[in-house]
DNA sequence: AGGAGTTTGTGAACGGGAGAACAAACCGAG
DNA sequence: CTCGGTTTGTTCTCCCGTTCACAAACTCCT
C-alpha cells in the first residue's frame, strides 16, 4: 500500500529547504542581494509582525527592541540580530517605526497580498480551518474546499462549496493557487499531496500524521497536535518523577524473550 | 488590559524548559540515570513511535534503522543516535524488535497510560479537537471540556458535556489534570492560561495567537496556523521571485519620512 | 556646540545538533 | 571454531543558532 511506485525524492519535509543551489564560487559581479535569511529568523518574523500588529492597534507609534521582544516573547539581542538580516530599519538612540518595521516585514515575508489556498479534507479540522477568521486578516484567502466524500459535496462552509476532489487542477490553474491544506486522513494524504504537486501546488501544511515525499522545490510543513502533547507528555513525565526522585526500579536488565 | 499584574516570571514558552537543576558536581554515587534527552530527539520521538506503529500494524517483526529512518523520514544515522539516548534497545547486526522498541519509547515519552486533558475554549477549533479520536490511541483522554459563552455550555460534543470555565479548578482535580489546551481567542488566552495554572495544570498547549507568560515549572507549546503558513509564503516568494531573477529594483535606498 | 544618555547593529564566543565514518558486536554458514 | 556479511552505537567534525558585549549612531538637554 505504501510502496513508492513512482519514485520520489524522499525530501525530509523538515527545515532543509533545497535551497536553489547557486551558491556559486565566482564573481560577485552582479551585487545580487543574495539575502539568506536563516530558517530560525523566518520562523519568528511572523511572530514579530503579530506583536507588530498588537502595537499599531493600541496605537504605539515608535517601539524598542526591547519592548517589541516582550511582546514577541523572545531575547532583545536575538530579535535585533533577526532585524538586522531585513536591513536597517531602526534608529540608533530611539527605536523602530511600528508602522514602517510592519510593512517590511510584511514585505519579506510577503503577505502584503493575499495568497490564495485551498484546503482538502472537509471534516472536524477542514471546517475549524475553513471557518477560521484569521487567515484572512494575515495575508491568505481560502479559495476553495475539496473533499472526495460525495456527501460533504456542496456543502456550504464559511460562504465557500464543499467541490469534489477531482476539480483540484481545473480550480488550482484557475486560482492561481500556489499554497495547499492537507486535513485528510493520514492514509489519503500521500495520495493527495501527489494531486496537488500535480495540480501545480508547491507549499502545502500538512494535519494529518503521515510522511510525505515530495519532488524537490515542493515545500511541506507538518502540524502534528498528538506529537506536540507527547512532547509535553514527557516534560510532564520527567516532573512526576523528579517528585518521587528515584523512580525506575532499576532500568537496566532488560530481559527480552 | 494585558498589563502585567500579577509578577509573572516572562519564561520564554520555547524550548528552554527550565531544567530542575541538580546538574551538580558532586559525587555520583547513588547512580542516577540522569539521563538528559536532547529537545531535538524528544521532539522526533513521537513521529518514531508512529512509524513504529505502523510497521506493526503491518506485521513488521524487526526493522533496521535504515527502514525505520526511512518510515519516519530522517536519516538513519540521527534515528540511531537518537534511539542510543534511550538506550542500547536495538542488535547489532540485526536491528530493532519493532513491539519492544515501541514500547520502551512510548514509556520514556510517557504515553504507557493515558493522560487526562482539559480542552477550554469549544468553538470552532475545539470542537474539532473534542471530536479527534487520534488523541485517544496515542495517549490521551479528554476529560472535559470547558467555555465561558453560556450558549456552548451543556451542548454535548464527543460524548463530553460542555462546562462552564469556572468548573475548572473542580474538574482539574477529580481527574488529575496536568494537561490544558487553549482553543479559546487570543485575548483570553492569558487570563485562561492564568486559571489553568492556578488549577494545577503544569503544560498547555496553546493555539491561541498569544504570547502566554507563565510561571517557572510549567511548560508551554504553542500551535499557530498563521505563522505556518506564513513560513510557506516566504519560501513560496522566494520561489517565484528567483524565476524572476533579478526583481527587487533597488532593494537599498529606504528613504522613509 | 558639546556631552550625557539611549538604543541599534554586529563581531565574537559558545553551545547544541546534524551527518559522516568507523569500530564493536552479532548472526549464520561452513 | 572461524570467517564474512551486516547493522548498531559512538566519536569526531562541521554548521547553525543563541547570547554577550560593545562600538557606532542618534536624541535631547544645557
Ligand atoms: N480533528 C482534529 O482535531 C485533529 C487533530 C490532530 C490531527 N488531525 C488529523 O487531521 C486530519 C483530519 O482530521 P479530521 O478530524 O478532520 O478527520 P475527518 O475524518 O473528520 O475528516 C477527513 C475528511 O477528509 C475527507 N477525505 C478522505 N479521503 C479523502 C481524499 N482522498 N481526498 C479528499 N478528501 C478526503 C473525508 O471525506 C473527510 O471529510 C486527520 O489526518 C487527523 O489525523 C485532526
Ligand atoms: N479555527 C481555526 O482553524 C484556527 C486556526 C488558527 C488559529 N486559531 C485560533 O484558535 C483559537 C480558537 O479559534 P476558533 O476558531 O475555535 O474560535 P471561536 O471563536 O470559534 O471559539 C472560541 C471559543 O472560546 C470561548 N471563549 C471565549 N473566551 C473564553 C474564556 N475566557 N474562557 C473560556 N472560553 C472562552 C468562546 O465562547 C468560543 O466558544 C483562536 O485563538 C484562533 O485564533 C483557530
Amino acid at each position: 500500500m505504501t510502496s513508492p511506485r513512482s519514485p520520489r525524492t524522499g525530501s525530509p519535509a523538515d527545515g532543509s529547504h533545497g535551497r536553489h543551489g547557486a551558491d556559486g564560487v565566482g564573481g560577485p559581479s552582479v551585487r545580487v542581494p543574495e539575502r539568506g535569511i536563516p530558517e530560525a529568523t523566518v520562523a519568528r518574523l511572523p511572530v514579530y509582525l503579530r506583536a507588530l500588529t498588537g502595537l499599531s492597534e493600541r496605537g504605539t507609534a515608535t517601539c524598542s527592541s526591547e519592548e517589541l521582544a516582550g511582546a514577541a516573547g523572545v531575547n532583545s539581542a536575538k530579535l535585533r540580530k533577526d532585524l538586522s538580516y531585513l536591513g536597517s530599519y531602526g534608529t540608533r538612540g530611539v527605536g523602530y517605526d511600528v508602522e514602517y518595521l510592519r510593512y517590511q516585514i510584511a514585505r519579506e515575508i510577503g503577505v502584503t497580498q493575499d495568497w490564495p489556498v485551498v484546503i482538502v479534507g472537509i471534516g472536524n479540522l477542514g471546517h475549524a480551518l475553513a471557518k477560521y477568521s484569521g487567515f484572512s486578516s494575515r495575508g491568505f484567502r481560502i479559495v476553495a474546499l475539496l473533499d472526495a466524500d460525495p456527501r460533504r459535496q456542496g456543502e456550504e462552509v464559511a460562504g465557500l462549496g464543499v467541490r469534489p476532489f477531482e476539480e483540484v487542477d481545473a480550480l488550482v490553474e484557475r486560482h492561481r493557487v500556489a499554497i495547499g491544506v492537507i486535513a485528510t486522513p493520514a492514509v489519503a494524504a500521500q495520495e493527495v499531496c501527489d494531486r496537488l504537486v500535480a495540480a501545480g501546488v508547491t507549499s502545502i501544511l500538512n494535519f494529518a500524521p503521515a510522511v510525505l515525499s515530495v519532488p524537490e522545490g515542493v515545500d511541506v510543513r507538518k502540524v502534528d497536535l498528538s506529537i506536540e502533547l507527547q512532547i509535553l507528555a514527557y516534560h510532564e513525565q520527567r516532573k512526576t518523577l523528579a517528585d518521587v526522585l528515584d523512580g525506575t526500579p532499576v532500568a537496566s536488565g532488560a530481559v527480552r524473550s
